[in-house]
DNA sequence: CTGAAAGCGCTTACAG
DNA sequence: CTGAAAGCGCTTACAG
């Protein structure tokens, strides 16, 4: 069922029909209605393939994500859906599995005009070279969460480096006197919230280790924090160092979730990143980029929600 | 950067640069390698829009599914787009947010030719209207988990029926005397597990109510069982009863994963759904509906993986 | 081995 | 208000 058929059958040419479809003020009202009736009986639909060749743009967005299994991945494709879904666009989800094959092979249907524009979550490339020819056809490109190591890139993410010092203030506060820190991921975010939490413990003296296991000059009487980006990682370290760690005295501190077992610890801290926000900015600046007002670069922070006690006993 | 570009430059036909560059045997070796390099120098990407309006098909598939917080949303859509990348497709995931209108509006793109296939998690709408047009036009679809009301359909979902009554043999062997059976969702998926569970109850003459609380016919001392869907379920459940159950006695039994407080239950069984044989059992019923060789409407149940004992405590 | 032509299903100036 | 024509960027018979 195409155009051409709905014209034939009323008698009119194939572009009245066109525009007849589309509510062009130009056709006169009883045609309009003749055809808009006899398309819907014959349940035409159009094809988005041609209007998308004609028309050189699609009206999709694609999210590129490593996986699922991550709030940072699960939220924002949420609200970054509804939210364009308004805005008459179609968000697209892909997933790269953490294959940089995969990776390339989907950065490279984007310069197949599949869409107008992507979010990125990376995960696996942070060179250049598969975004190269994107970039230099300025194909509109928002990384969510992390960023490539180049600098010609959009990035929204969560002041991470703020966050995680709020986030051991409220360690130290519960207790804490030395400090296991995990941000190992090898990742824009990861850095932040290292550099975050390392620098008031350096400030304020207090010691801490970066490492896999307890170092000896670690008081033995001391309290101990573990902060890390997910539960796995402070539920990991435990089991490895759960001869050293008395049941029930550790503290924790962790970003976006608590899925770990809760009796292990004494206190448990929850950063929670503002996951609305980052869609709402990112779906702003890619609709500005589309609409060509952004050609700039640049990284923009929201502030974590709130850190809240998931656990917290009095002593 | 189009073919007639490259034509231009390489000064031969349009029609040569399209057949050497998908390695058409006709065209001269030499033709062809001067063409490809060029191709490549100049960044050369096919318009994916112009190539699906030609060859009528798009090798894009569509999922289509509710949120991505639960399971059988995550691990399908993974094992499904890695199966389905290897055989030249790309799928596509679509999220309607539980919202009748954006679901409508998801397959209503399906009928402007925007993918070949789609697999479609339902939870809104059950009825025919919605997929109509798409059966009337033998649009490949393939259901997951659970199923609409009609019959024109193909699912792919757990054995259900046999999961649950395996999952409540389990908690009558950890010593289950009275069963609380919390299957209430309105889906097929629930329905089936409702029956499964219920049937071997009443075989057994079991007490067991399907109620928000704990009826008064129920005996003191006889130790409960709650069995449903998610652990989020039986938490509710339990919060509400908490005053008439003991902490640390009752049991519990959920599909796919436990995300509650151990300390409550005496013994936790999680029945796990296998989904890679659920995804690969929906790729393959997908290819072949693409290739013509699957008219039939079918339903077809995978065996539950296993049931794993999260918690068990020796009385 | 290569080119000229038709066509996929749309949209949109340009005439009338 | 409507039609005839060109064109979006490809692919593929059909000639030669």
């Amino acid at each position: 069922m195409t155009l051409k058929n709905i014209a034939e059958i009323c008698k009119v040419d194939i572009s009245t029909v066109s525009r007849a479809l589309r509510h062009d003020p130009r056709v006169r009202e009883q045609t309009r209605i003749l055809i808009c009736k006899k398309a819907a009986e014959l349940g035409y639909n159009p094809n988005l393939a041609a209007r998308q060749l004609v028309l050189g743009k699609t009206l999709n967005l694609w999210m590129i994500i490593p996986d699922l299994k991550q709030s940072i991945v699960q939220e924002p494709a949420q609200y970054l859906s509804e939210s364009l879904n308004c805005q008459g666009y179609d968000l697209l989800v892909t997933l790269y599995q953490n294959d940089a094959k995969t990776f390339s092979h989907l950065l490279n249907r984007l310069s197949q005009n599949v869409a107008d524009g992507a979010f990125i979550i990376p995960s696996v490339d942070y060179e250049l070279a598969p975004y190269e020819s994107l970039i230099k056809n300025r194909f509109p490109l928002v990384f969510i969460d992390r960023q490539p190591d180049f600098s010609e890139c959009t990035t929204v993410t969560t002041a991470n480096t703020d966050a995680a010092t709020a986030l051991v203030k409220q360690c130290i506060k519960a207790g804490a006197e030395q400090f296991i820190v995990l941000f190992n991921e090898t990742n824009s975010a990861a850095v932040a919230r290292f550099k975050g939490a390392v620098d008031i413990m350096i400030r304020e003296r207090i010691p801490f280790t970066t490492g896999k296991s307890i170092p000896e000059n670690f008081s033995s009487s001391g309290k101990i924090a573990v902060v890390a980006s997910s539960s796995s990682s402070i539920e990991q370290f435990y089991e490895v160092n759960s001869s050293t760690l008395h049941l029930g005295e550790t503290i924790a501190g962790v970003f976006d979730n608590w899925f770990g077992l809760s009796e292990r610890y004494s206190h448990i801290f929850v950063c929670k990143q503002d996951f609305r926000a980052i869609a709402n900015q990112a779906a702003e600046l890619m609709l500005s980029k589309i609409a060509g007002n952004s050609e700039m670069f640049q990284t923009i922070e929201i502030k974590a929600d709130q850190i809240i006690s998931v656990k917290a006993i009095s002593h």
